[in-house]
DNA sequence: TACTCGATCGGA
DNA sequence: CCGATCGAGTAA
């Protein structure tokens, strides 16, 4: 069974539990006869303007501008003029937060993520529901914690090493989630 | 406007 | 290890 999960589900505070909660749902595109969902496998917490790998260290610029909003919505934007990477922008208005997703099942690697299922910059700021083509499902995939690994994150050397070594980093292996119990049967 | 650099990836 | 490739941000 897949549950559409509202964007005001994001607009809470709290960017870490955000990031754990977002592991296990399913990330769902549709654009005209192209439709995938994948289950998401890894994510990277971005949160304010104190965080110097965040794209909000610079307060708000016409690029940050999007993190500032209320949570449900996407951050899209173009890395090394080359590769789209997609965020869920998160938590409350003018707190500015996002979780950058790194991969999804069966496929590893930012760049790699938004190459598959067609995502670009055009999504950017869209609402996390069906009409924009992009949006969360839980399909009811339970993620324990003892399953969750947290590391630094990737990539961000030049925030320094004490926000480069935060343990942001969130990943879990899905081949070792146990069989969801079985529910109410249905036709 | 000139300049630097990057939340990556694929190939040498 | 290196180049691709371009937009954001800074300084001037």
């Amino acid at each position: 069974m897949s549950q559409f999960v509202f964007p005001e589900t994001w607009r809470s505070p709290g960017t870490l539990r955000h990031a754990g909660r977002l592991l296990g749902l399913y990330l769902v595109r549709r654009d005209g006869a192209f439709e995938d969902a994948r289950m998401i496998t890894e994510v990277e917490a971005y949160d304010s303007e104190k965080d110097l790998a965040c794209h909000a260290r610079f307060g708000r610029t016409r690029r940050s501008e999007v993190l500032y909003a209320a949570g449900g919505i996407w951050y899209v934007y173009l890395c090394y003029g080359v590769h789209e990477m997609l965020n869920l922008v998160v938590g409350p208005p003018d707190h500015p937060a996002a979780l950058l997703i790194r991969s999804v099942e069966g496929i590893a690697g930012p760049g790699r993520v938004t190459k598959a299922l067609r995502v670009g910059r055009s999504l950017n700021r869209c609402v996390t529901e069906p009409g924009c083509g992009l949006y969360l499902e839980d399909r009811g995939v339970r993620v324990p914690g003892r399953l969750i690994r947290r590391t630094p994150r990737i990539g961000v050397d030049y925030a320094g090493p004490i926000w480069a070594n935060k343990p942001w980093r969130f990943t879990f292996d899905p081949t070792k989630l146990r069989a969801t119990p079985a529910g109410p049967v249905q036709g």
